[in-house]
DNA sequence: GGCGTCAACTCCTATAGAGGACATTGTCTA
DNA sequence: TAGACAATGTCCTCTATAGGAGTTGACGCC
């Protein structure tokens, strides 16, 4: 592990504030989260962990079951362990999609890139991605549920951390979930987050966009995306018009046999 | 364990089909749902469970941890094991909450029941709930909230289960949480949920009752509660008409370190 | 009574080791 | 060539043990 780079941070201090497998499962982090191995890509074996972290191979199984809580790796049985990939899409699905009444039925949804520009805008957003500068990438999309009605989508990103972005071809990011794009352009999967609805009339703008009648009810829909360490990096508002179409809010299956019956 | 009832489910089958950790979780897991230990009350330490389980600590204390990650128990160094009780807060509030914006501060809410009946209706409830006699609690209740304004929710629950429901007085009820009471008198805690919205025009039946224009539209929420094993128990849909109040809905944070920084 | 000390009880962490189960790969045989 | 087989690498389970750390209550002392 030493590749990590900098002092062994396993070394147990004079004083140790936590457990040695937290801080096993924290340095794993580090390195996955500076792209010390890119997602898909495999990890050593626990064994070699252990000579590694001079641990013992309970505590190494431990810092790993962890890290596969937090989304954050994989384990299969005979294989290895591996980076957690943009196409866990257990994970996603785990968030929210549209559905057809029931939720039986999932809706596909096609995207359409509007603009990606950088904005020095104020607003809710900049409470939550903390940007040093102040300064956010706006993409605005246009987004349709099943070709049957649109939705008007406007994400935030912190400018420090994707600035590259905005010198991208919005043709390039067409159709493209921006979630999985960040997984795997910017090694900053969506791992977390936390959301809110408000019932609310859309304003003229939207509107107009998505084709409804001005001062049309609809959902303001807002959602707060961290990646690892719940470092904040997606603010994102979408504008839903009413429909007979099924929002649904996946909540997470909770400890190890949450989802078996 | 001999307690639990039944044969020692503990004991190696000729062919393991799960590992020990988890049939010890499950035994607990029926114990404490056939009510041998109520919210609140401790269980056996490690080592007697050890003891009585015929397994090592390490065992045990991995089951243990298990049903901490399903809401099931909670433990606290040095004083013991507890099954986790209404009070667990945390847990509800990560469901769902009303909040002044920004998300900062929680709004209250005040409950309102105006009847609890049984129905043998069908809706999209029957095929969730699956009572083997298709008939149903359906409590209708009148929630004000923070006194600014009101939404109307109506939960339906198994009559096999709940039946005994039909028969409280309203009043007992009234301003009571459902779930607090579900799982305080029924120890059926809500463990688990599935939620939709959809935006639609709100029913005139409902308009009428919380005082909205007819044909006004609003937010149609469906929250889908499940108890342990996820078992499903309540449907309940809420009309929450358009406000500037922000409604949010908590993600579980994932991992034993997901929520520090 | 108030206060400190101590013992008992609890959960928490960590170790070393054994064996099992699953997946992959390469080799050998029919 | 196709299939059986063995070897290897990996994760999974479980055991037995040791010590540390937080909590509580009893006891004795001032």
């Amino acid at each position: 592990m030493s590749e990590a780079g900098g002092t062994d941070s396993t070394a147990a201090p004079r004083r140790a504030r936590t457990s040695k497998h937290r801080r096993i499962a924290e340095q794993l982090l580090n390195a996955i989260e500076s792209g010390r191995w890119r997602p898909g890509e495999q990890l050593p074996s626990e064994e070699q962990l252990a000579t590694e972290t001079a641990s013992s191979l309970g505590t190494v199984q431990r810092a790993l079951r962890n890290l596969v809580e937090m989304g954050v790796v994989e384990r299969h049985h005979g294989r290895g362990t591996f980076v957690s990939g943009a196409r866990a899409q257990e994970r996603q699905l785990r968030h929210f999609r549209f559905t057809a009444d029931g939720g039986t039925e999932l809706l596909p949804v096609y995207f359409n890139i509007l603009d990606i520009e950088i904005t020095r805008d104020t607003g809710p957003w900049k409470d939550f991605l903390q940007d040093p500068t102040d300064s956010f990438v706006r993409i605005r999309r246009l987004v349709s549920v099943n070709k049957e009605f649109e939705v008007f989508s406007e994400i935030y990103l912190p400018e420090h951390r994707f600035a590259e972005l905005a010198t991208m071809k919005t043709t390039t990011l067409d159709g493209v979930s921006i979630r999985d794009m960040l997984a795997e352009r910017f090694n900053a999967p969506t791992l977390n987050i936390r959301q809110t609805i408000v019932c609310q009339t859309l304003p003229p703008r939207v509107t107009r966009l998505i084709g409804q009648p001005a001062g049309c009810s609809g959902i303001v829909w807002t959602i707060c995306g961290m990646t690892y360490r719940d470092t904040p990096i997606t603010w994102q508002r979408v504008f839903v018009p009413p429909s007979d179409r099924v929002l649904e809010m996946g909540a997470a299956p909770l400890g190890e046999g949450a989802g078996r019956r």
